[in-house]
DNA sequence: TTTGCTAGCAAACAAATTGTTCTTTTTTAT
DNA sequence: ATAAAAAAGAACAATTTGTTTGCTAGCAAA
C-alpha cells in the first residue's frame, strides 16, 4: 500500500479517537474528523463512505487484532490442554485491553463506548464459540445460546468494569467471570 | 395534560416507531420524523429538544412501564415466598415483551435495537439489585457485578431471542436463564 | 532518472438538515 | 365566553453532506 494512504488512514483514525474521548459518536461530524485529522474532504470520502463506515473499519483493526492474538494462542497451546483452561483466555483478552491502554481502553470508555462493544462481541463470538463447544458441561442448552451468553456476559464485563474505573486486576475479573460462568464451561 | 399535548406525543411516538423499523436510528432525521408525524417543526421542538431527547422519552415510558408492573408482581407476592421464584420474574418479563409485540418487540428487532437495550437494562437494575440482595448464593462476589451480569446476561439474550425470530416460548427461554444464572440464585 | 499512475488538496456546488423566530389559527380548560 | 395553551406554517441563517473540478505532489517501476 501506498504510504500515503497510510498516512491518512492512519491521521483520520487518530482524529476520530480524540474526538470520541470529547463527543459522543452522534454528536460527531465528518466535518469534524476532517478538520481534526487535517486532511481534504475528498480525500476523507475516497477511504471511507460513511462515518459508520469508519467506525467499522476502526472496528475491525482494534477486535481483528486482539481476537486474532487470543486465537493464536489457542492454536499454539492447544485447545484441550490441562493446563490451559479455558477461562484463562478471558483472562489473557482482559490483559490484552489494559495493555494498549490509549489504543483501546480510551475508545471503549469513551461516551459511545456500547458501539463498540457489540462489535467487540461479535469478534470475539467465533473464539468463544471454538471454547464451547469442547468443554462446555451442558450439552442440553442450545450451543449458539451459550454463545451468545458467554459472549454477552463478558462484553457486560468489560464495561462494568471500565465504567468502574478499572479498579479490579484482570486476574480478579476473571476469578468473577470463572464463577458466574461454573454452568458453562 | 393537553388532549392536544397528548395526540402530539403519541403521533410523533408511532412515527418514530415506524420509522425505525425502516432506518437505522443514526439515519433518521427530526425531518423524516415531523414528516411521518405530520406535526410541525415547531410543535416537535415544543415537545423534545433533540432526536435523542425523544429516544429518551420513548424508553422511558416503555421500560418504566414494563419494570413497573414487575415490581407490582414482586411486591405483591412477597420478595422471598416460596411459590414465587425469583426466575419468573424474567419469565414475567419475557412474557410481558411477548404480549406487546407491536409496541415493543417492534423496537427491540429493528436495526438499532441495541440501544433500547441499552436503555432496558437499565430499567431492570434496580428491580434486579433487589433479587440479588435478597438471594444470592455467592456473597463473596460483588453485588454491583452480580446486578450488572445479570442484567447485562438477560438483555443479550432477549436480544439474541428476537435476532433468532422468537423461536422459542418464554418458559423455554426462562429455563436457559435460570441454568446459567445457577451461580448466582 | 524519467515516466506514468495515484493520492491528496482546495474550492465550489446543490441539497438537505438543524434549530430558532415570527405570526396566525385552532383547541382546550374553566 | 374568554383567556391561556398548543399547533401550524413560513421563513431564516448556519451547518452538514456528498460530489465534482482542476491542480499539485508523491510514489513506484522502468
Amino acid at each position: 500500500m501506498d504510504r500515503r494512504q497510510q498516512k491518512t488512514r492512519a491521521a483520520i483514525f487518530d482524529a476520530f479517537g480524540s474526538l470520541l474521548e470529547a463527543k459522543s459518536y452522534n454528536r460527531i461530524t465528518v466535518q469534524d474528523i476532517i478538520d481534526a485529522a487535517n486532511v481534504g474532504r475528498t480525500t476523507f470520502y475516497a477511504h471511507f463512505e460513511t462515518k459508520d463506515d469508519l467506525l467499522k473499519a476502526l472496528c475491525e483493526e482494534l477486535f481483528g487484532h486482539i481476537v486474532s492474538t487470543a486465537e493464536d494462542r489457542t492454536h499454539t497451546h492447544g485447545l484441550y490442554s490441562q493446563q490451559d483452561a479455558p477461562e484463562s483466555i478471558f483472562c489473557h483478552l482482559l490483559q490484552h485491553l489494559q495493555e494498549n491502554g490509549r489504543n483501546i481502553l480510551g475508545l471503549l470508555s469513551c461516551e459511545s463506548s456500547e458501539i463498540f462493544l457489540r462489535y467487540f462481541k461479535d469478534s470475539l463470538s467465533g473464539l468463544i464459540r471454538a471454547q464451547c463447544a469442547g468443554r462446555r458441561k451442558r450439552p442440553d442448552l442450545p450451543l449458539e445460546f451459550l454463545v451468545n451468553h458467554v459472549a454477552g456476559s463478558f462484553v457486560e464485563m468489560v464495561l462494568w468494569w471500565i465504567k468502574g474505573g478499572l479498579r479490579q486486576t484482570p486476574t480478579e475479573l476473571d476469578g468473577y467471570f470463572r464463577a458466574v460462568m461454573e454452568p458453562v464451561f
